[in-house]
DNA sequence: CCCTGATGTGGGAACGATCCCATACGACCT
DNA sequence: AGGTCGTATGGGATCGTTCCCACATCAGGG
């Protein structure tokens, strides 16, 4: 391995010089600049990392924990929080949670001790107080995504839950449904709660309550979605419009209404949460609210390289518009499309 | 921080001993052992891994590169990777080379100077000369994933694209399907030329060739498979079925179909390629052979940790198989369905 | 002419682990 | 008694950087 004693014998200057150089800071002049960068050209010196960050503290990585990689979704937050680092060239080093709080401890303490220089955290739990006091402890920054109230954060990314779910009611409504049900992920998430008080707004807005439409709690499974609708649409046709608490809800909710011989959007509309890589690929295509998650993950990277670069935050939380994105799972409610 | 020393000195012994506790090698009494554990119990020390590493110039980190991240394809191989390593006790740092050249290069020589103990990759491209070089400098292990004939590899993972592709023509071929058109991804890529060739076995055991269906080469794109179906399908319907070179491709093809008002399957039949997420989603669910990537990506990572236990590998090429997963897009074509 | 401050350079002590080597002791064999 | 071997322990060099400090030089001001 070639080592920067390598380099600075062969330019003739010292260790010292040729540190300076490659971190480029303190004083060098030109002319030993340039012999120690020739000397790391032809010698193909690459510093190691290891020394590097055992000396200065600090390892160029950020360490990311997500619930689950697996899952299409989060694929995408990935992709943005990667692309970052990457553009600031940082690695980035992954772990999964699984919704698993001791899994999620774990890896949060492993990346903490591979002496990532800071955290992006997308959690299904709260952060317990002793796993917070480790991070604390290593005095490396964190920003959470997709909740903002962890004791650790020094910044945060989320979506806009209520406001996304609000555009989706008003649309229904506006479209002239009122016999509408909304299959939610549960009240144990938090953009589940968020979404549903959108909902209660546009409800509020039309001089309407969450009292005149009906609010269900389930999974965010296409499962869920599918069992949902089995048994809501048993006997007969409740409602005139779906709004599934996200895209897998809403696709096992399109797959049990069709089996039901039920058309969509003719008989019933549906619309989604999220705009999944795959709501376009239902048929009809769905509508949804879209989350812009690789976004999401881009700027919570780049929050957190803000912060590593040692300027504060001028804002600690960041909240993403989601949009509305029309495609072909709504219509008018039959009985009152009279065009 | 606490370090080494400081257990040693409330351990009463001297830091090669607490060394040898941690690393479970080495002769340690049972007293001191369990002297040296209850100091770094209520010292709560965690050894630091840029000093460790430094020294002992391994990182329990294992690099991967992947094709991209984004994609759900590979994020569910990811997931496989990532989870052997966890259960390995390593960590994953992960780049994408979004296909292209210099930046999967750039991403390989990145988890090089990291000190990664070995590699996983999935590339576009055959690494260069200068960068294998660079690899194998370091002296780390790689297992190469979706291809087999690079340089480097210590090992590889493979689908076997032929083998499922030929179930899929035989299935066809069975149903008495013989006006066929294959939408094949391109032949730059290995997989798609794989593909061909188990669509020519499966030919060939019925005593047919090639010649005898229609093989057409574009993208693993939505966009090809629309296109490719409204340009075939033009003026009259001249294939009974259509093998499409993986899911993204059957999707636009679906489409395409049904804007010209072909049922499926009951006027033409469609199979596709890779399981992805959506191909039960599509209406009819489409029939397709099943890549099982998130096994690869778990066996690929457990090839690698095989050899950095320094076991070698007993096979140095897995090949895993694909699997005809049989849904709703293909029936008996209607000339012939006189049942 | 001395002092100060800016610029430039090298020496060498850290950083926190690993691991080689020296040493010690008891058991057992010859 | 002396030698060998297995077990047990500590000392300290070492990994490749960074970064503090000492020192040198030179310009400009008092």
């Amino acid at each position: 391995m070639v080592t920067i004693k390598d380099v600075s014998r062969l330019a003739k200057v010292s260790k010292s010089t040729v540190s300076r150089v490659i971190a480029d800071n303190g004083y060098v002049s030109e002319t030993k600049r340039r012999a120690v960068e020739e000397a790391i050209a032809t010698l193909g010196y690459r510093p190691n990392t290891m020394a590097r960050g055992l000396r200065s503290n600090r390892s160029n990585i950020i360490g990311g924990v997500v619930l689950d990689v697996t899952s299409p979704f989060y694929a995408q937050m990935v992709g943005g929080t990667q692309q970052a680092c990457r553009d600031a060239g940082k690695g980035l080093l992954l772990s999964s949670g699984f919704g698993d709080t001791a899994e999620e401890e774990r890896a949060i303490i492993e990346l903490v001790d591979r002496s990532c220089d800071g955290l992006v955290l997308n959690l299904e739990n709260p952060i317990r107080r002793e796993v917070a006091d480790i991070i604390r402890a290593a005095g490396i920054p964190v920003v959470m995504v997709g909740a903002s109230d962890y004791p650790v954060a020094d910044g945060a990314v989320t979506v806009d839950n209520a406001g996304g779910a609000e555009a989706g009611m008003a649309y229904l409504l506006d479209q002239g449904h009122r016999r509408i049900a909304h299959l939610g992920g549960g009240t144990a998430h938090r953009d589940s709660r968020q979404r549903v008080r959108g909902i209660e707004r546009a409800l509020e807005a039309r001089g309407l309550t969450l009292d005149d439409i009906n609010v269900e709690h389930g999974t965010f499974t296409e499962q869920y979605g599918y069992d949902a609708i089995k048994r809501l649409f048993a006997h007969k046709a409740p409602y005139t419009a779906i709004f599934a608490g996200d895209d897998d809800i809403a696709a096992g909710a399109v797959l049990a209404l069709k089996e039901l011989g039920y058309r969509i959007p003719e008989d019933v509309s549906v619309i989604g949460f999220d705009d999944n890589f795959h709501a376009r690929h239902l048929t009809p295509a769905l509508t949804t609210v879209r989350q812009p998650i690789g976004e999401v993950g881009r700027i919570a990277a780049e929050m957190l390289l803000k912060l590593l670069s040692g300027h504060p935050l001028e804002q600690k939380s960041v909240i993403v518009p989601a949009e509305l994105i029309v495609r072909g799972s709504v219509a008018a409610p039959s009985g009152s499309a009279k065009s």
